[in-house]
DNA sequence: GCCGAAGTTGCGAAGGACTTGCAAGTAGCA
DNA sequence: TGCTACTTGCAAGTCCTTCGCAACTTCGGC
């Protein structure tokens, strides 16, 4: 549930469908924009795609939510908070596995190191096999 | 350039477009459907941007060329011989920096050995601030 | 509480990036 | 040389995301 004063705390006005929009992320823990829209839809049917996409940027500016790539197109939203870990997609099955980010803590440090990079694990997948079709 | 040999060898009918576009994603080195088109209309103006499409996945298919996202949409298309770096893409800048495949060998071997996970870690790019950007 | 400026919404239309159907053309094998 | 399966160009069609705009809210000030 989208408590209204952190919205307002943004410096953001408070509309229902802009709390709509942040509670349906919170609660489907990673939703396409269409997802999103689906879900807000079940308490306020006639919110607009286009308002669900704005809402969305909007949020993202002020650190709300967060996009990722899970797939091969489009972006996929997670609340902020929910940010703590990374995604593991498998190229056969297209299941989506989580592991803790530490997992890439080293990775991250070669990088930083080496190349002066200051990298986001999270924001694309790690893409690949998962244990079950690897065999 | 594309060598004839090639193309039959893996089954495929050798007609000009694929061989431009094959020499194109080459010369390249990673390019999007778009600039694949462009460069091939440099000895080919006729070339029609949905045989660009076909030839790309076709080339996939046989394992010719590879995709890889490097922004936030679409893909790139590299040879499948030169994937062998990663690619460093600056949020801020829009810089794409390489890096050896070695890097990430840990983080690999991490996730195999914890997840049994099979990383494939040229398909998404590594998102995050380039050295100069995080000053 | 009421007002007005600025921000937001819904809707329809526009964009952009592929994908598809199809008739004409071509590669490759006999 | 001929046949058949595969390819191509072209036009149209999808799918997903963004825009323009008029109507409508929000919210700080009065
Ligand atoms: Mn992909
Ligand atoms: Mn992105
Ligand atoms: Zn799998
Ligand atoms: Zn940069």
């Amino acid at each position: 549930m989208a408590d209204k004063h952190e919205l307002r705390d943004k410096g953001l006005r408070l509309t229902p469908q802009r709390e709509l929009v942040l509670s349906a992320v919170r609660e489907l823990g990673h939703a396409t924009p269409e997802e999103v829209a689906e879900q807000v839809r079940a308490t306020h049917p006639g919110i607009n795609l286009s308002t669900v996409y704005r809402n969305l940027e909007t949020l993202e500016n002020v650190g709300l939510v967060q996009h990722t790539h899970l797939g091969h197109g489009g972006a996929t939203y997670h609340a902020a908070e929910e940010l703590t870990h990374l995604h593991l997609v498998c190229s056969d099955c297209g299941s989506v596995g989580d592991a803790p980010i530490g997992a890439a803590a080293n990775f991250v440090q070669n990088l930083a190191d080496d190349y002066g990079f200051k990298t986001d694990v999270t924001h694309f997948a790690v893409y690949g096999l998962c244990a079950a079709c690897v065999k």
